[in-house]
DNA sequence: TTGACATATTCCCGTATCGGCATATATTAA
DNA sequence: TTAATATATGCCGATACGGGAATATGTCAA
């Protein structure tokens, strides 16, 4: 066994930086379910083009884009919702920096510290 | 050059799926700021030692775990904040799946539409 | 058909992975 | 010191990546 291939799952095809910018330009601005062919994405990064061939191969693998012909294009467009699992997963660390949550947890913290002094019995000390 | 390294980001780091469960079970419940020493994962996890602590390390290098040696044992613990650059990333695609945001991004679309309608004047047609 | 355009595929190379196993290093105990 | 425990590191083999360059495939136009 070697690394787990590229194409296993979002985790894994999203760890490419450049797969990450074509995604970003495939989104594009607010509301824009931007349909667009290779030709396109090439000019816009300014790759070779079968560098993005390869790339949107594994987004395409991954279900993170999908294709469809039109005439010689192949107009690609993201989908988005591939990339719920990712977000799913990493939202449970949110408490390690979101403030609000983080107070939370500190107070947690406090609580646990000062049921384990009493344990402790005395042992009163600061820092 | 190859695939960049899984020492280069947190996304190249979490592409593991052990490497997550390892910080999966560093994180622990809530308010759990768990530090535990690599036997305690070794024997949670059931994975050879070694691989525990090469993937370890390609945390710690990333900086998703830190380290402090306490007698001959070595405490890990998780340093979520690391995980941010992740979440904010996957979080501008929120709007690709959740349904309140899915709404608004519609009616973008909607107005789009029509003021292209508007520009392109006549041209009713459909198809 | 022939040719131009659009995109995907193939081959090559250098590199870094992950897992397994053995072993080195560090620390405490006897 | 020697032994035992805790953890990290080194070497191996297999894999597949990512970039480059060339080329194959597919589609429309003349």
């Amino acid at each position: 066994m070697a690394r787990s291939p590229t194409t296993a799952d979002a985790f894994a095809a999203i760890a490419e930086p450049r797969r990450r910018e074509i995604l970003g330009i495939l989104a594009g601005g607010i509301g824009e379910a931007a349909e667009r062919d290779v030709t396109w994405i090439v000019e816009e990064l300014g790759w070779p083009q079968p560098q993005v061939s390869k790339h949107l191969g594994v987004l395409r693998k991954v279900g993170l884009v999908s294709v469809v012909r039109k005439g010689r294009r192949r107009m690609y467009s993201l989908n988005g919702e591939e990339l719920r699992p990712v977000y799913e997963w990493v939202k449970a660390y949110e408490r390690y920096w979101d403030h609000q949550l983080k107070r939370i947890k500190d107070r947690a913290e406090q609580m646990e510290r000062e049921s384990s002094l009493k344990e402790r019995s005395s042992h009163s000390g600061r820092t």
